[in-house]
DNA sequence: TTGAAAGCGCTAACAT
DNA sequence: ATGTTAGCGCTTTCAA
């Protein structure tokens, strides 16, 4: 059976279809008995509008476009969730671009950040790389990054968190606890995809090593794919040379289990002969009593999808930088270092 | 500045906008030198068609719903990365809608799964009440389940795994190895959403401790919202009683999770003192060593997602109703009873 | 307060 | 092989 269509109605209700318009979308130009009718008949017929051809008419999509990276992390789902939560009441459609290689991102950007494909785009988790700044400075729709900050965007809403404050915040904790020998295992630096948390975090450390007059020392320091396996055979390597350290910053709450296993399979006993700071507070870092710093993850996701209706709903509102508050959190994986 | 739209190409490259149209779009009809010189501007004008107008022309959406619960479950990611996996290479866009509350369930279910806003879509473990087989069954597009079957809607496609067995399957194994004092622990069985995979898994149980001549003891099932820390009290209270079980079957490797928490926490010993078993074989459940069964999470929406795909290529195609295989996988929590 | 008509940008049937 | 035209279903301007 073909669809019914605003005519349907306009034949059945005695009137035009201009005027079922009117009816349907609450327009004052319509006296009150005729909506009545109109609605009656839109009832009977099950009628409801075709969003494609409401969307032409209107010349707006009614969509917004959430990028992100591929749903394989516990913080890009907590973000995500909060997102939804945030987008949920609105009248906006939300179609998902999940971006799992290089090329994909650079054609997403393109073809995703058009007039014609949304209202506004919201990029969680993937910061602007230079070379596409000018691309999205330039985008004639709303764009909001969520942890993906770059510093020449000031023109775009940003919710994020200072990274290299974290970084600071868990080593400065670990440094005030007496460790000398402090390590760092994160993810792989170069990644095409730019991800500047971890970059972030592990400067940071350097700065709170500087600060404190510790050295670096490259022996302390590990990178690979993000993962727990992963982190576990760095710190398995890492712990297993003559001078290790007695305090390893994980880039993540993910990495600081993997670092845990390891340190268990190694009879080093935490938190007498190793101190593990982790970051996000996950529900494992809560399961495995980890320090770690807060990050208010579902926020993030919430607070970036309001900017973003804000900024649909007033164009011309000024753009707004969010920091958000992160916090260190002590639990049992970190104490002074035994004394030699 | 405006959108440059097929008129701009067309008297751009000096022909008509349906030849840039044809050029476009791969149609034989434009010969090789007109099509070259179009899509030459195409280039130089950036152009590229208004997915809007192209779907009210087309007259299809070119858009695929999802509709599935917030996502507070890893094995809910899961699929969904399945589904992202598959759906990623095809030409369509992907609407999520999140259902939150049992009403929101009722008009998303009215409001998505029409042909005006979606070419097809994949329901994901929101197994459809009775009063929503009707309307299902006589929706005028593609619908494939996931996780989510009803009996009568053999019209549909599905994919599924047989939770009546896996009920068994786990329970039998604890049966095996000697236990006679088997409890259950899942969530709350008459939830607005109707979840049927704890129904059925606590069905499967109730069956193989019939099987084997085993009674059923009231005092040894528990139930609440789902969730670690839920299932960690109620295994707290089951385990406190003066004959507890000795064994206990998890709705989820999640509540498996929890329960192991209570049990540390009065200084059970598990296997010795009490085996779990849990269900879908979650990371944690590797890590934690949990005997659980095993199922095609990742795989169960990719599975989705090419039905759906297929059924959108060949709408004549037969639906299949697909069973996936699920797996007891053996770890460290199970053991035979301690002898008194 | 209502109807008629134009137009959103594209595709496809029809004509040449 | 290409141009012309109608039409997808809606909204909105213009007239009445």
């Amino acid at each position: 059976m073909a669809p019914v269509t605003i005519r349907d109605v306009a034949r059945e209700a005695g009137v035009s279809p201009g005027t079922v318009s009117r009816a349907i979308n609450g327009s004052p130009l319509v006296s009150e008995s005729t909506r009545q009718r109109v609605l009656q008949v839109v009832q009977d017929l099950q009628y409801s509008p075709n969003l494609t051809a409401r969307r032409l008419s209107l010349g707006k999509t009614l969509t917004i476009s959430v990028i992100l990276p591929f749903l394989t992390r516990p913080s890009y789902i907590e973000r995500l969730n909060g997102v939804i939560a945030a987008l949920t009441p609105s009248q906006y459609d939300m179609v998902i671009h999940s971006v799992q290689t290089s090329e994909q991102r650079q054609s997403i950007f393109q073809d995703i950040i058009r007039r014609e494909r949304a209202d506004g785009v919201l990029i969680i988790s993937l910061p602007p790389m230079d070379s596409e700044v000018e691309f999205l400075a330039n985008a004639d729709i709303p764009i909001v990054l969520i942890d993906a900050i770059h510093p020449e965007l000031n023109d775009l809403n940003q919710v994020f968190i200072d990274d290299i404050e974290g970084g600071e915040m868990a080593t400065r904790h670990l440094i005030e606890l007496g460790h000398k020998k402090i390590g760092y295992i994160g993810d792989i630096f170069d990644t095409p995809f730019r991800f500047s948390s971890n970059r972030d975090r592990y400067h940071g450390y350097r700065i709170a090593l500087e600060e404190a007059g510790l050295p670096f020392n490259e022996t302390y320091y590990a990178e690979d794919e993000h993962g727990r396996l992963e982190a576990k055979h760095l710190a398995y390597q890492m712990l297993s040379q003559d001078d290790p350290p007695t305090a390893i910053f994980a880039y993540s709450d993910t990495n600081a289990w993997g670092i845990m296993e390891a340190a268990q399979e190694l009879s080093v006993s935490i938190p007498e002969d190793l101190s593990i700071i982790g970051f996000d507070n996950l529900e494992i870092a809560e399961y495995l009593k980890i320090t770690t710093i807060y990050q208010p993850l579902f926020d993030s996701g919430q607070r970036g999808m309001q900017l973003l209706l804000e900024k649909l709903e007033q164009p011309h509102k000024p753009a707004v930088q969010e920091k958000q508050e992160i916090q260190l959190i002590i639990r049992e994986t970190t104490a002074p270092p035994k004394q030699d």
